[in-house]
DNA sequence: TCAATTCCTAGTAAAATGGTCAAGTATTCG
DNA sequence: CGAATACTTGACCATTTTACTAGGAATTGA
């Protein structure tokens, strides 16, 4: 599992969705204006979301992207996942200079690391980030246009993980 | 925090490092060698780690690296760190697209979320990682120049994270 | 039919990644 | 001292990824 700025992106656009689509489907031109994202580009996340069955679409005037389950079903590693594609299998164990003897000292600790990370982002649903605090004040303001205050947000609760001391 | 090969890189060779330093400092060529990882790749990689009292350098004859603590006090996170640079503070808040206005729905679940995972790298000790089952037999491995047994490894005892249900 | 919208393909500039090359500087063994 | 070893620095490069542009096709509501 990788962490970019694409996941972020994709991650952004859907959240701007689950906001906004009780009236309906959202069209990528809005959420292109209101998360300044090119629309050209929410289209390349938005096809592979669709492939992934994260997203609907509908077509035609009127149409766009709905989220295809409750949002309490959607998890943060699933839409980076969807939108990362490839990489999985492709750097050890199968190709690469890994395959079949002494390589790859982190190979096994990487996968697990990877897991563990995933497992983490699986457990926060968009719902979660939903009833977030902060991000909701973020979300009314770019309705409403707004200006900012510069506070800062309430951490989201349902994060906290156990250090190993 | 973003987690690309680099950083894999990174902890990879510091990971072998700390295997075989206790005959003293171990030369980037031979964890080239054992890592197959291009040696001036690791020389970039190394003047960050050093940069960031990671590793030190002893020069002349006999030379190389050496951890600069104990594993036990060098984290993952840490090596992940000290290797990407930048960034951290890069993305909003001051530059780019999200200076004042009203932007960035996920700016501050990105933050929180990176925290996290930081929190959760930074709980796993080189030392760890070290007395981890497999990743012990793979160093074996490559000492020894035997073949793999296929075999799935044990995983890491400390990455316990409760998922929010 | 018309316009809104998704869908698809192609291309592309800029950045990041992963790595090479070359010319150093320090250190120390002999 | 001299040479070998090893780190240091900086320029450079190929490839991939990122983020975006352009243009058009398909679909559908009004």
């Amino acid at each position: 599992m990788r962490l970019t700025t694409k996941g972020r992106y994709a991650v952004t656009a859907v959240l701007d969705l689950s906001f906004h689509q009780q009236a309906g489907p959202v069209s990528l031109a809005d959420i292109s204006e209101r998360q300044e994202i090119s629309l050209s580009y929410l289209e390349q996340l938005f096809a592979r979301l669709r492939r992934n069955g994260i997203v609907v679409s509908t077509r035609g005037p009127g149409g766009g992207y709905t989220l295809s389950r409750p949002a309490e079903e959607i998890s943060i590693a699933e839409i980076i996942v969807a939108v990362d594609e490839s990489y999985e299998a492709a750097n050890c164990s199968e190709t690469g200079n890994c395959n079949g003897h002494n390589q790859c000292l982190t190979h096994d600790l990487w996968h697990e690391l990877s897991q563990e990370i995933h497992r983490f982002l699986n457990g926060i649903s968009l719902a979660e980030i939903h009833s977030s605090q902060g991000v909701a004040e973020v979300a009314e303001r770019q309705n409403s246009r707004y200006r900012p205050q510069t506070g800062i947000v309430a951490p989201l609760k349902k994060m906290a993980v156990e250090p190993a001391d």
